[in-house]
DNA sequence: AAATCTTTTCATTTTTTATTGAAAAATTTG
DNA sequence: CAAATTTTTCAATAAAAAATGAAAAGATTT
């Protein structure tokens, strides 16, 4: 686990002196550390992230904007999380792809301000749509071009081959049709 | 990726000369390359089950036992993906636990031999159980103890953070619906 | 348009995960 | 039950993924 991440759900630990480098701190001054409720669903959200395949630190950054009632900047985010500077940029970029996080426009504010999504239909259909639907169909499209290498083999084999084949094929429709039950499901 | 494999998928390559360590070699002599056919499904496999969290060996193991007409023992399968003991160890182990491959008894062998389980079905339906099902009560337990963190959080915030933590809860409620719904879809 | 501030990029470093293979354990055979 | 064979375990290594932070690029202000 990233340590810093770490640190920053276990101990409540005290702010470094420094400002990370190549930014100027705050203006508020003290970045406070997360509260115990902060490192439960910032902990959750990590979590949660990884079964879809998310790097901790994105899912971290998810939870912390979650449960923040303002836009935070990702100088707050980098301060609270205590993850680095291309990590936050990174993490925001990604998270902004498939909008789990959007910016907000704050008047009189020179940095953007980020606030999580929090209608679950929408994150999930997204996520439905980007992910597992493409890996669906490149999947589909392999599968066609399958049953000519057939020919290739062992003249006994073909026929039970042709048979496995064809069930993948199967599988691939049925998983089409439950991904629309899903859609269904969440409309 | 694993090199080995990326070899054995990519160029019909010669077997080594050498049997692998700890083994003597398999009686029937030469461990035949694998062939195109045997090549698209075991990337399809080492695909798919890497959407779902494993190593690429264990979807390749599960690729080429799907694609077999008869049961393989490990040794063979060490020999056609070229992947070590130990991995083929702990990815047929690993298999079996989810009951994605299963031992078969081969009359008069002396070697465990394994076949795959080619019900989808089933294979999604334990994938379910044992994964989301399970993180999904984890998480639950989780969110229970949640709500009297907000006594430590300032005032103001109070209410907004009930809402949040209120719709967590909904969205694990629906996601066990969905479950549902989706065993039932299997069934 | 120079200076200042903010964000992105990306080569390097760190961390995590997967693989290997030798040794230990277990099993089977004679 | 000893020897031979097969399977599992696990410490070491290799490969992959994520995080870092300095430098470049992009904005905004004065």
């Amino acid at each position: 686990m990233l340590s810093a991440i770490k640190t920053a759900l276990q101990a409540p630990a005290r702010r470094s002196r420094n400002a990370p480098s190549g930014l100027r701190p705050n203006a508020q001054g003290a970045t406070p550390p997360l509260s115990p409720l902060e490192r439960e669903v910032v902990g959750l959200a990590m979590r949660a992230g990884q079964i879809l395949g998310l790097p901790k630190s994105v899912g971290a950054i998810y939870g912390l904007l979650y449960l923040s009632p303002r836009p935070l900047t990702m100088e707050e985010i980098m301060e609270r999380l205590r993850i680095s500077l291309g990590s936050a940029s990174q993490g925001l970029r990604q998270l902004r792809s498939f909008k789990a996080v959007r910016p907000v426009y704050v008047p009189g504010a020179r940095r953007e301000h980020f606030e999580a999504e929090d209608q679950f239909r929408k994150l999930i259909g997204n996520f439905l749509d980007d992910e597992v639907n493409a890996q669906l169909e490149l999947a589909g499209e392999h599968l066609g071009g399958l049953a000519k290498l057939i020919e290739h083999e062992p003249a006994a084999n073909r026929d039970w081959l042709r048979q496995r084949l064809e069930k993948l094929e199967n599988v691939n429709a049925n998983a089409r049709r439950l991904l629309a039950l899903m859609a269904r499901f969440l409309a």
